[in-house]
Formats: structure tokens, sequence, C-alpha cells
DNA sequence: GGTGAAAATAGTCCCAC
DNA sequence: GTGGGACTATTTTCACC
């Protein structure tokens, strides 16, 4: 993991669909070499995959919410049931299961405020695993298109 | 926007290095047709961009966590400012205005919990503007790869 | 809007270093 | 692990439908 692969990753994540020739010619080195490097970033899963970034408002998904859901008993089958039935419904974007005062949190995308209260009514609330549900409504995101690689070191010592 | 659009989109979601002949191939139309749709969607804003899906764990993030925070006077100035400080962290993945309980959720990724741990004292309890946070330390992360367009449709009635 | 063919450009493999 | 070169494939434009 030199400081190649480095710029390999940086540029992709910029750009995904970057010609390997135009990435070599930023990398400086020979269109062979970059496209090696990428097979074995690929290989070792350091490159998990390339995808469209498609507006929400498109895909009919202009409200987004965040859920803080809290389960009756956060045991194992509970909570896999739980990531399960999440992870299927359409409006959901991810999922994360947490450790803190909530198991689980979920983005989820809808058209409209009628939406994201039916999903929560009707999809949340008539489950009998869940004690509770905490909602954000998202006015805005920023996510961060390019991610660096954080130095490896200790903290403070 | 429709049926060649939409399938434009999932097909690029699942795979943004798709040749341009290839995706002609499975919509079947012509290569220059789907050239011209793509064309179009990235100039009306529907397609925002081509990004790598990088391994967290590469980056030197197998920590993450979700910060919910809460401002002393959640006022445009200080949600602004509060905004742009958090986008400039390098720990930070995104960031999420909110309505509800709290004024921010900032998705972290980190090292390390000794990471996680710095990052707070550190970076956000020095803050004078927030008022208190609330950290989920995330087990597990499910994101939808492909996200499916939604109905446009009234509920209910 | 969509097509097909031609010209320009890029991807990929092999082999020598 | 890298780079040059040859071969193949893809992208892109444009006149036409």
């Amino acid at each position: 993991m030199d400081e190649i692969d480095t710029k390999i990753m940086d540029l992709l994540q910029t750009d995904a669909r970057l010609s390997n020739r135009e990435l070599a010619r930023r990398l400086g080195v020979a269109p062979s070499t970059s496209l090696e490097r990428i097979r074995v970033l690929t290989r070792r899963g350091v490159i998990r995959g390339y995808h469209a970034d498609i507006s929400l408002t498109a895909l009919n998904r202009g409200v987004q919410a965040l859920v803080a859901v809290k389960l009756r008993t956060p045991a194992r089958a509970a909570i896999d049931g739980f990531k399960e039935f999440a992870s299927r419904l359409p409006e959901v974007i991810s999922v994360f299961v947490v450790a803190g005062d909530d198991d689980f949190l979920v983005h989820v995308g809808v058209q409209d405020l009628d939406h994201l209260h039916a999903f929560l009514v009707d999809r949340l609330s008539s489950r009998r695993d869940i004690a509770g549900f905490r909602t954000s409504v998202v006015f805005e995101e920023t996510r961060k298109t390019k991610l660096g690689r954080l130095e490896s070191s200790a903290v403070g010592a």
C-alpha cells in the first residue's frame, strides 16, 4: 500500500469512470502498471466496487430521515431479525447496528413527509420487537466524495 | 424519465465502470443512444458522479461511530459554523443537519477506539457551541448498493 | 429520439527488463 | 513490479431515419 495505491484510491473515489489510460497518466506510470495495481487492489478487497451517485430527488427520495430504533430484547436473534427486516424495506438506504442509547440507526429516504409518516407507522410501529424509536428528519446532508486514508499512528503518546 | 433511464440508473449504480457498449447491450439500444441518455441524465443532475467504493479498513477507518450533536444555540450562524467545522475534519465521513432531539448527526470513521476517544475529547468537547453529544459506536453497517426509484404515489387515499 | 458505420481513442495481453 | 508495443475493443461523432 504505497503512494501509488493511495493515489489510485483517491482518483477512483473522485471519478470511477476515469479511463485506465488517463489514470496511468496522472499516476506517472504505464497503463499496464495501473491496470495491474487496480487488479491487485480489487482482489485484496480494497476496491469494493464502483457506483454511480444518483440524485435522491430523481429517485423520489427527496425527504430523508435517520431513525434511532431500540429493541425490546437486544439479543442476537432479535438484532439479526430486525436488521434483515429493515435492510429489505425499499425506503431504507442503510442500516447501522450500534452500541449506545439505541440498537439501530436506520437511514431512510422517501418521497415526502406523508410517506415518512406512513413508513414509521405502517412499517415500524407494527413490529412487536421494537421498544421505541426516535426520528430525526434530515435538512441537509454533506457527504465526503473522497475519503482520505488516515495516518496509522498512536494517539497522544 | 422512462424505463430506459431507470434501467441506466440501476445498472450504473451497480457497476459504474460498465462499458457503454455493454450498457447499451443490456438496455437493448444502440451504444450511441445510451451515450446520449447518460449525457442528458448527467446534464440534468440526475447522475451526480461515479465513485469507487473503498474498504474503510484500507483507509484506516475500521471503527465507525455516529455522533448526535446538540448545539447550545441552534441558530443559523451556529448551525452553519458547526457544519463547516465538522465537514472539514478528516475523521468525518458525512454530516447530517437534522430536526429532532439533536441538531446534527455526524458519521465518523477512525482507526480504532483510541482514535475515536481522541476525536471526541479533542475535536468536539473543546467547542463552546456544543451543548452535548451522544456517541453510537457502529458494530455493523448494511448499505444498499443499488437504490430503486420509489413509486410516485399518494399515501393511503 | 434513435441508428449504424467510420474514425479516433482506449483497453489488454505478452514478453523483456 | 514495470514498461513498450501490438492487437483488439470501445467510444464518439455524424449523416440519416
